[in-house]
DNA sequence: CTAATAAGTTAGATTATACTAACAAAATAT
DNA sequence: ATATTTTGTTAGTATAATCTAACTTATTAG
């Protein structure tokens, strides 16, 4: 039995985890806002449950099954983001909070029928692949835009971390999911990029921003 | 703040409560499956959180304030039921596993959604009445099936107790909300009902069944 | 290469929720 | 009216999840 609370350390494990393959002590505590002593006491646990790699002053690692255990939860949370927003009309900016206490709800049949209602989605509303019910999640080629060159043109294809403050900033900007952008300039004293879209002809991006939006390059 | 566990001793107060205005620890502790010092202490904090009224040996009862907090958690449940029937496909008889935990969602919005979605319902599927979100329950007049005489007409309108056993039963018998039924005869000897419903001319229900199913006498 | 800082760990305390054992009060049966 | 049974309460224990204070190890800056 993995407790609700055992669950958030998961699957904040495996979302830091997810770009490097390993993650500290200290960046989940910052990430879920508890002490260090309560995380460092936690992972021991979840050792002992045989779901991290855990060693003295060694960065943290999942186990296979702890990897897996932890995609599942992400599944039934991109799900859930998935049904409010296309079966219950909420805005992709106001489904997180929802998310993140119905991936706990016990029952496969509830999480079966929202897939099955949505026909099978293998992303959610923020971009980001919705594991499937073995715990593998699709592994895409994005690239986060602070990687790209002048005179590339690039689909925006997911958002990480998303926070709302960022949804909200893009939604403002009317950068949505599936907009292509062409980088016109990129400066170099701040790493700040020009691009133009849509009806925008030069916007601004901050390099805070561009490092946090994945993009697929267009051929 | 009211915790998970908190809130399910709210309801279950609520729900020992509704037709006796008292309930006593004991019976609580058999509802939840939770021994009874357990139970004590926990009415005890709830008093001190001014929602339940407790002296020592004296029955248990809800202040208007626990009241208005289990009947809220009460819309949430069959707000929920009443969902994944009408929006999901669920069975009448798979939901309240899932509504359970549901109601436990702290999101005003996503109820409010559903409420929305659904045209603001006011009775769940099993036909017991959804509070509004001041915590007032429509009190209807519907009576118990064992009340009823010779020759009455009836429609069923709600079944409490439900347990998942009950409503497969009624399931297999075809009885459902706002089945019309004529009493045909009682059995003094047990008290079971012969009633004719559907296409069905005789069937005989025993009266552990008839104290459960509420009905309301056509005129 | 030390000295200072940051990160990780250990020890001990706290709160919430549960339990068992033992005792007290109330209800029921004889 | 007393004895028995049921219900309610108290006391003490356990586990999960959190914290602070103090100490240790690792990293970073001079
Ligand atoms: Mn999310
Ligand atoms: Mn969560
Ligand atoms: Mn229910
Ligand atoms: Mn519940």
């Amino acid at each position: 039995m993995i407790s609700q609370t055992e669950e958030n350390y998961l699957k904040a494990l495996y979302n830091l985890t997810y770009l490097k393959g390993e993650a500290s002590v200290n960046e989940i505590s910052k990430r879920l806002e508890i002490k260090m002593p309560t995380v460092n006491s936690m992972m021991k646990k979840l050792s002992e449950k045989g779901l991290v790699h855990y060693e003295s002053y060694k960065p943290l690692k999942l186990t296979e099954e702890g990897k897996k255990e932890a995609a599942l939860i992400i599944r039934k949370h991109r799900l859930t983001e998935m049904y409010l927003v296309e079966k219950m009309g909420f805005a992709w900016d106001e489904v997180h909070q929802i998310a993140e206490q119905i991936e706990h709800i016990h029952s496969p049949e509830f999480f079966t029928k929202m897939d099955q209602l949505l026909g099978y989605p293998t992303v959610d509303p923020h971009g980001s692949p919705i594991p499937d019910h073995n715990g593998v999640m699709r592994s895409e080629s994005y690239i986060f835009l602070d990687t790209c060159k002048t005179g590339d043109v690039v689909t925006l294809m997911a958002v990480q971390p998303s926070s709302k403050e960022l949804l909200q900033y893009l939604s403002a900007k009317d950068l949505e999911l599936g907009t292509t952008l062409t980088i016109l300039s990129i400066e170099p004293f701040d790493n700040s990029i020009t691009v133009s879209y849509g009806d925008r002809t030069s916007a601004v991006l901050s390099s805070k921003v561009t490092a946090t939006l994945l993009v697929r390059p267009i051929s």
